[in-house]
DNA sequence: GGCCAAGTAGTCAAATTGGAATAGTCTCTA
DNA sequence: TAGAGACTATTCCAATTTGACTACTTGGCC
């Protein structure tokens, strides 16, 4: 799953500069146990693999107080990297995990940006709802009845999904947030993560 | 991810002995790369490890024709321990996977029993609807205002379900499909999956 | 009869995830 | 002041997942 990567791109961009533990803490702080459930082992490794891909930089830190720890920051690869991912995890469907991170981190994003790829997830998930009425009418008789109307449940989920973009969308364009083409986004404050959104 | 080993103990099960590519194969007759996302490595693994475990028999085949094949078959603990997964994941939230997987075996449970877990469901879907209503009174300022927002989108995932659950729980009440229990259910039919549910 | 495409069946190394285990510090408190 | 418990920080390895790769059979088709 690569929702962890960009979670764990997107908490060391926000906070310029973090060690594991300041990555797992952040995202428990933001309510993130439930929905991102990823645990420390899988933090740790993410931040070895992105540094060793070039999208962060290692600096060990002898521990102050403490075990001693690694501090890692961002490269300009690993930011286009990660911008890259929201937008991806905007548009694709049937995937919930990159699409709470993508969320997340949606202030990574200009709002000219966001909106594009919120209204392609639209535009997606209506394609989608209009596919699966099709097929409906004349459904393929391997299929048991029970897991057919198991197709029910997603194309609920599809339409909550759909209205709720839109609003995101309209929140957009109305001026919600604080997005990266902002005064006073995440590229020009200094400590992210303590701002109020 | 345990709704692998659901489904692959289930099909299993369902066929009363297969093979590896015969429980891919049934999986993707059913629909099931959407969902299911599960790719040919790991179903072998959780066939070997189920039979490691004794939840299934191997037997080494002769490739009559084509290589040769391992043909899996359910033991009583492997039926117990799958029926034990079907009902979990009916009651537990916040796994969709898990909740996929289990509808799709679900006349593996009796009709009270099913009746039962959903109706479990339900209610804790309900109790944790109001619970995040609650906490929406004062929300935790640490969090950034777009990712509160998103409590909305889950709050609709659960709304959706929750009535999905509970026309489920009717249908079932009404006597829908060929449950367990049933006269002509996978337990006494001879080749259940080309069965007519 | 030779060859290509499609179907059948499975293996394997590499990547990722899970989560217990380790280890040091700080803070009470009895 | 010793010891219990909470917090900080990371490591380690087993379990699982991925998906590319192997290999064999069948059935056309030129």
């Amino acid at each position: 799953m690569s929702a962890t990567k960009l979670l764990v791109l997107g908490i060391v961009h926000l906070s310029g500069g973090a060690h594991g533990y300041q990555v797992r803490s952040e995202l428990q702080s933001w309510g993130a146990e439930s929905w991102a459930k990823i645990k420390p082992g899988s933090i740790y490794h993410a931040l070895k693999k992105a540094a060793a891909d070039g999208l962060l930089t290692e600096h060990a830190e002898p521990g102050n107080s403490g075990p001693e720890r690694v501090l890692y920051r961002a490269t300009a690869r690993g930011r286009d990297e990660m911008v890259e991912l929201v937008r991806d995890g905007l548009r694709r469907t049937h995937d919930a995990d990159m699409l709470n991170a993508s969320i997340a981190m949606l202030p990574m994003l200009t709002r000219t940006d966001a909106i594009a790829q919120v209204n392609e997830r639209v535009a997606r998930l209506e394609a989608e709802l209009v596919g699966q009425a099709k097929g409906w009418e004349n459904p393929n008789p391997d299929i048991p009845e029970h897991v057919r109307d198991q197709a029910e449940l997603w194309a609920g989920h599809a339409r909550t999904e759909l209205e709720w973009a839109k609003s995101l969308s309209k929140r957009l364009s109305e001026g919600a947030y604080t997005m990266a083409d902002d005064p006073g986004s995440w590229r020009t404050v200094h400590d992210p993560l303590k701002m109020r959104f």
